[in-house]
DNA sequence: TCCCGACTGTACCGCGAGTCCAGTTGACAC
DNA sequence: GTGTCAACTGGACTCGCGGTACAGTCGGGA
């Protein structure tokens, strides 16, 4: 028995659907252990608590998240050089992933911590808030580069332009699981996408 | 004694603060009816039980917010005629609404209650689904007179666009609340204001 | 053989939601 | 003055869930 995945990643799993289905806190951990097929005091041996499921899910969450915006626009540097084809490339990609997710995407994990954020310690905001850092790191690179070619139509503070690429996902999927719709979020981000094509048009 | 606000204003009042704070699971029945200074059995005479709570508060909200933007532009028309200036002047008062929250502001009960959506009933989830569509619908009104005079450089689905405004509403109050920033919302849409002049910028 | 990590199973605590209900209080009606 | 009704108070109780504690089991290396 190699094969059987071990007990925390299965639990860390099964915590996640249901997380991001129905909210921290309106799934119990009776139902996550159901799941895993292991007992309470099993759960309990790998977490001293549930807020220690949360700070692992998240860590969890984030090294996805990244590796996948790692991905992404490496694939799309691939494809063109210049940094500004290369960032609509690779928002492109975003929303068509987005799109494919066949249920619609699960729902940032960030934006669901945030708004019940005292139900965890500060470790877990504290990651919270630095993911949302690096990807203002992240995205503000891409747009200095760009801007170092492209002269943009307006001034625009590349801070708050490197939050936007989060904020107009977290957005979206708001948007998305409230009106229960499926292509909120990426339909979004083709719009933020112009809004670049604009904003970094070459006079 | 005429003074004495109704007993269930102060509950929603009290409610509402420590919600917004903490979120709903994490706001007991007990700290309300300590806060409004009334019985146990005083609250569930009002509301029959938690989720009928979140109802009332979510309807209120819903009000105060349309109340709001009904306001914000029509103010926003007096000062000019023109529907693309007054929609720029209606996000700078929005911006400068959100700034001057000093605690940042309270942070949206549309985005709370939809990553929590299973916490609630059908009803509160489709009024929370009506509010965005509301919302939709008026930014899409607008979008349409502006597109009559100003032809957009890029073609875009208005419906979209409408949308677009809930979403960085949202999208910045949920990077505010998870980087304890003060500006983040504001900031988001004074680069949306710049998307739409650029966006609709005469030839 | 023994030890150890990964559990199982059970008993128990405290808290908050929600129920039930009997009783009080003050305003207005007749 | 009596009755009635809405708006509560207060207390007792149930239930589910998070969390603790701990004794015991089981399989795989050293």
């Amino acid at each position: 028995m190699k094969e059987k995945i071990d007990t925390r990643t299965r639990i860390l799993d099964i915590a996640e659907a249901a997380v991001l289905e129905k909210g921290f806190e309106a799934t119990s951990i009776e139902e996550i252990v159901a799941g895993a097929e292991i007992s309470r005091g099993g759960f309990f041996y790998h977490f001293k608590d549930k807020n220690a499921l949360a700070r692992a899910m998240l860590e969890r969450y984030i090294e996805v998240e990244n590796a996948l915006y790692d991905d992404l626009f490496a694939r799309a540097r691939e494809l063109n050089d210049d940094p500004l084809h290369c960032m609509l490339i690779g928002l492109k990609l975003l929303a068509e992933m987005l799109e494919e997710m066949p249920t619609g995407h699960p729902g940032c994990v960030i934006a669901s911590t945030a708004y019940q954020d005292r139900l965890f310690d500060e470790g877990v905001r504290e990651l919270n808030r630095q993911a949302i850092l690096g990807w203002r790191k992240r995205f503000r690179g891409m747009f200095e580069d760009i801007s170092e070619i492209y002269e943009p139509r307006e001034s625009v503070n590349l801070d708050a332009l490197g939050d936007m690429v989060s904020g107009v996902v977290e957005g979206g999927l708001v948007l998305q699981r409230a009106l229960r719709e499926h292509n909120n979020a990426s339909e979004q981000i083709m719009l933020f996408r112009t809004y670049l094509k604009l904003l970094f048009a070459p006079r």
